[in-house]
DNA sequence: TCGTGAGAACGAACTAAGTTCGTATCGATG
DNA sequence: CATCGATACGAACTTAGTTCGTTCTCACGA
C-alpha cells in the first residue's frame, strides 16, 4: 500500500522516497480519490488541453467532483506537476549501457523524453521547476550517467553533459508546445507560418538586417526535429573518451 | 512621437514594425501613463520581486493607479512580456564581427543575454514565449548570425546553432532563476543546499543508483555559471568554418 | 450488533488576478 | 468657448488556488 498518513505533505515526502515495500493488496472496489487518479485525469487533461488547461478544477470535474476534494491526495497545485513528471519519467525506457554505442543510447533516450514532453504539450514546464531529488527522475538521471560513463566520459564532464543536455531537451519541447498552442489559440496575426515568416524576413531593411534578410530560406529551413538533432548532435560531438 | 492610435493592438503592431521616423519633440510635462512608464513599473517589480510577482495589478500599483487604466496602452499582460523583452534585448551591445574571434564574440553576447536575464528573474519564461518577429530580438539576432557568419559558418549551419544556443541560454538563466526563487521562498523542506544534496545522493541506495552515488561529489560540483561556460563550449566547439 | 472516530469528500466561501464596461476627465482643436 | 476623441479609472465579472467547516463512510472494537 502508498503511504496512507493523513497529511498530503507525508505523503509527497513518502513519494520521493524510496519505494516502499509495496504489499499489493487489494485493488480498491469503487472509485474513491487516488493519488493515481488524479494523475490520471491530469495527464488527460494535459494531453487534450495542454499544461495551461491544467487546473484543479479541471482536474476536480474529470474525477466529478469539486475543487476542494483533491485537497486530501495533494499539497496544492505543484503538487500534481511533481505527479505528472513522476509518471512521465517513469514511462522512460533506459538501455543496458553499450561503450560502443553510446552516443545513439543517449540520442535515444533523450528523444523519448522530446516526445513524451511533446505528448503532453508544455509538461516541460513542469519539467523545469521539478525539485532534482525527484526519485523518477533520479532514475532517468543515473540512466543517462550510466551510459556516458560507460562510453568512457570523465565523471565530471559527464554530469555537466547529462545536466546540458537535459536543459536543452526541455528547453526545445517547451518552445515547440509554444508555437504548437500559438497554432491553435489562432490568434491571427500572430500565427506566422513558413512563408510569411519568410515574407517577413525578406522584407526587413536591408542596412540593418543583412544577413537575416540574406539568408532567410536557411534561417527558417529544417523541421523543429532537425533542429533537435542538430543540437544534440553539437552537444554530444564534443565529448571524447578520457584517455581515449 | 510613438504611434497614438486609440488602440493598443495596433501600437503593439507598430512596435513590431520598423521604428518610426521617431520625431523627438517635447518630453510630457506631467507623468502621463505611457507605455515607457508602465515597461519601466514592470522592469521594477520584476527586478526587485521576480517575474512570478508581476502582475497588472502590481505594476499599476507602481504607477499609482487602478489595473484598468493601463489598458489604454497594452493588449493583454502577454504584452508586458513583449515591452520587457523589447527594452532587455534593447540593451545588448553587439560586438563588429571579427573573424578572428568569432567564439569570444558569441560567448561575450550570449554571457550579456544570460546576465540581464538573471537581473531579472524569471524573464526569460517571457522570452521563450516570445514571437520570433520582435524588433529588437531580431536585432540581436542579426548580430550573432553576424558574428557567426564572419567566422565562417555555413549559413544554415549558423542559423541552427544560433537558435540552439538562445534555447539555451533562456534555458539556463530559467532554471537559475527557479532555483533562487526556491531559495527565497524557504519552504523549508524544498531548499537543499549543495551539502544536503550530496547527503540525498550518497544515501542512494547502491543497487539502483551506482552511479549517481559514487560519483555525487562530481555532479554538485562547480558554479552554476561554470556548467553555463561548459555547455556553450559543447555547443561552440564542433562549429567549424566551412571550408576550413 | 451498534457506535465511534479517523480519514475522505465536498459545498461554500475567500483571495488574488486578468479583463471589460461605463463613465468621467482632460486637452487640443475648430 | 464648446466639442470630440483619447485617456483614466472605479466597479464589477470571471477564473483560479486554497481553506474551512461539515458531512459521509467504513472498519474496528465494545
Amino acid at each position: 500500500m502508498v503511504d496512507m498518513s493523513a497529511d498530503p505533505r507525508q505523503r509527497r515526502a513518502a513519494r520521493h522516497a524510496r519505494p516502499a515495500a509495496e504489499a499489493a493488496a487489494s485493488a480498491p472496489r469503487k472509485k474513491p480519490i487516488s493519488v493515481e487518479r488524479i494523475t490520471d485525469a491530469a495527464l488527460e487533461v494535459v494531453a487534450t488541453e495542454g499544461y495551461d488547461a491544467l487546473t484543479i478544477r479541471r482536474v476536480a470535474a474529470v474525477l466529478g467532483t469539486g475543487p476542494s476534494s483533491l485537497y486530501a491526495h495533494i499539497v496544492n497545485k505543484d503538487d500534481i506537476d511533481d505527479l505528472l513528471i513522476g509518471r512521465l519519467y517513469a514511462e522512460v525506457v533506459l538501455p543496458e549501457p553499450d561503450p560502443a554505442a553510446w552516443r545513439e543510447q543517449l540520442r535515444g533516450v533523450f528523444t523519448q523524453i522530446r516526445d513524451l514532453y511533446l505528448k503532453y504539450p508544455g509538461v516541460s514546464r513542469a519539467a523545469l521547476a521539478m525539485v532534482p531529488t525527484h526519485l523518477e527522475t533520479l532514475r532517468v538521471g543515473e540512466g543517462i550517467l550510466a551510459i556516458l560513463l560507460a562510453g568512457g566520459i570523465e565523471p565530471r564532464t559527464a554530469g555537466w553533459a547529462r545536466d546540458a543536455l537535459s536543459l536543452y531537451v526541455s528547453a526545445y519541447a517547451l518552445e515547440q508546445s509554444l508555437v504548437q498552442q500559438r497554432r491553435r489559440h489562432q490568434d491571427q496575426e500572430w500565427v506566422l507560418s513558413d512563408e510569411e515568416l519568410l515574407d517577413r524576413f525578406t522584407a526587413l531593411p536591408a542596412d540593418e538586417f543583412p544577413q537575416t534578410r540574406r539568408h532567410a530560406a536557411e534561417l527558417i529551413s529544417g523541421t523543429g526535429h532537425d533542429r533537435f538533432e542538430f543540437a544534440l548532435g553539437l552537444l554530444m560531438n564534443n565529448l571524447r573518451p578520457a584517455s581515449g
